[in-house]
DNA sequence: ACTCGCTTGGT
DNA sequence: CCAAGCGAG
């Protein structure tokens, strides 16, 4: 007999519910891996998910022919694959960890059906999450669309949550057919615009263990202050290792604890208040699952986005070429590594939806792209969150202002200065807003606005006035 | 990724 | 009376 642990974004061996009920089977276990990227269509990884999802693998490969074993890689449909390897093996169960986007959960629920149907025990797990998204209701049996209500209720119930032991001594399923290999997956760009990516970031378990130690140890502290600043390195940048569940909250939970008793009081808090946000967004995005594309406000079905046909605004704005200095330098982190600060996301996604009133699925569909921290969950909840028409949102008429989010959050300009150097010799008086320096200023730093670095793209007071006439065309 | 005040439903 | 939850700002 044989026990399938099935593999999806739950890539690690430690705290790993799945792994422990294949071996409580007593069967060996055969770790597989499909690829099978149509079934998650429109919201199969993009290019910086693909490449993380790659380096990925390769870890958790490494670590399992540590242990003796191999993982068994198959592509194609996920169901017709596990009845392959379940013929060709003679396994009688399979296990695997749940996944919250809406057509994933409707294809693990066939899977689930047919395969039970087959004969085969059949059980799926929690490991991404420290509570199930319906497991958290209001006193009348309601899913939450208030954050602090939300966290008020299931804070609660921290103290129960542990994580799943480290399966030990574990007896591996003999491979015949080690299936594909990674490269086969064709998961790497074909181009090669990867160098910013591996310079910044080590996929894989053990790396994001020793991510979630460093940071607890030398920035938990100070989290409460320094992770609005994208200047500082204050934030835990744990978001990809969890994605791909590399780690799990759980885990992260408990080596928080290690460091302070109570994680619901202070220095903890504000950390594990976040970690209560990437639950909420799970929650949102399980109740109500046609959020990735439809505003949760339906009053905002008839909002008057601007589309623009020819894109040239948008194409602007992915390139980090807007001249707002504070969100050129969030869209080039982001192009550069992956990744962007959440204060930097908050304000390109503002300017996005207000400034230049684009809708936000076209900034969610980039984010999608290019983060490697991409997740369909935290993504819509951030994005409907800043456009205003989200759960808890901020109020539309809220439009951030790039330039005192900048002396606020980058008094220094040490984060613009490091993501568009062109302005780096400016005095600090105008880094952040370089159309109002006098011209010998601009020629002292050796700046031609509209040749080193674009004129603004659109005027911010006027932009914010346009924003908010086209908000009272809905009331 | 807030805060406050109102409503509602339970004691 | 209280407190949970929401919606307005």
């Amino acid at each position: 007999m044989t026990a399938i642990l099935w593999f999806r974004r739950d890539l690690r061996l430690d705290d790993n519910p799945a792994l422990a009920a294949a071996l409580a089977s007593g069967s060996p276990v055969l770790p597989v891996y499909i690829h099978a990227p149509h079934e998650e269509a429109p919201w199969a990884p993009g290019a910086a998910s693909r490449w993380w999802l790659h380096r990925s693998l390769q870890s958790l490969d490494r670590s399992l022919q540590e242990r003796g074993t191999r993982l068994w890689i198959t592509r194609g449909d996920s169901l017709a694959e596990l009845r392959r390897i379940v013929a060709a093996t003679g396994a009688a169960e399979v296990h695997w960890n749940r996944l919250y986007d809406p057509r994933i959960r409707e294809r693990d629920a066939a899977i689930k059906q047919a395969l039970r149907a087959d004969g085969l025990r059949c059980e799926s797990h929690n490991a991404s999450l420290l509570f199930e998204p319906w497991e958290i209701l209001t006193a009348q049996g309601q899913p939450y669309r208030v954050f602090s209500a939300f966290w008020r209720n299931a804070a609660r119930r921290l103290p129960d949550i542990r994580p799943t032991a480290t399966a030990q001594d574990i007896q591996w399923a003999s491979i015949e057919s080690p299936g594909l290999a990674i490269e086969d997956l064709a998961l790497c760009p074909r181009i090669d615009w990867d160098a910013g990516l591996q310079a910044s970031w080590t996929p894989g378990e053990q790396a994001a263990l020793n991510m979630a130690t460093r940071f607890l140890d030398a920035r938990l502290e100070r989290y409460g202050e320094d992770r609005d600043r994208p200047d500082v390195p204050g934030t835990s940048r744990l978001s990809p290792h969890l994605h791909f569940g590399e780690i799990g909250p759980r885990r992260l939970l408990e080596l928080t604890r290690a460091r302070a008793a109570d994680p619901t009081e202070d220095p903890a808090e504000p950390f594990v208040r976040e970690v209560g946000w990437r639950e909420f967004a799970h929650h949102l995005l399980y109740h109500f699952p046609q959020t990735p594309t439809e505003p949760l406000n339906p009053r905002f079905a008839d909002f008057p986005w601007k589309q623009d046909g020819t894109d040239t605004r948008l194409e602007a704005w992915h390139q980090g070429r807007t001249g707002i200095p504070m969100v050129d330098a969030g869209l080039r982190e982001l192009w550069h590594t992956g990744w962007m600060h959440n204060r930097a996301r908050m304000l390109v996604a503002s300017f996005l939806t207000k400034n230049l009133l684009l809708p936000w699925q076209k900034g969610a569909d980039w984010f999608w792209d290019t983060l490697v921290d991409a997740d369909l969950a935290s993504n819509t909840l951030g994005w409907q969150w800043t456009a205003g028409c989200g759960a808890d949102a901020a109020p539309y008429f809220r439009v951030f202002n790039p330039v005192l989010q900048g002396q606020r959050f980058d008094p220094d300009g040490a984060y613009v200065k490091h993501w568009c150097p062109e302005l780096a010799r400016l005095p600090l008086k105008y880094l952040h807003q370089p159309w109002t320096a006098p011209t010998a200023v601009l020629t002292a730093a050796v700046v031609t606005l509209g040749t080193d670095y674009p004129h603004p793209m659109v005027d911010l007071a006027t932009s914010r006035k346009l924003a908010l006439a086209a908000w009272e065309t809905l009331k």
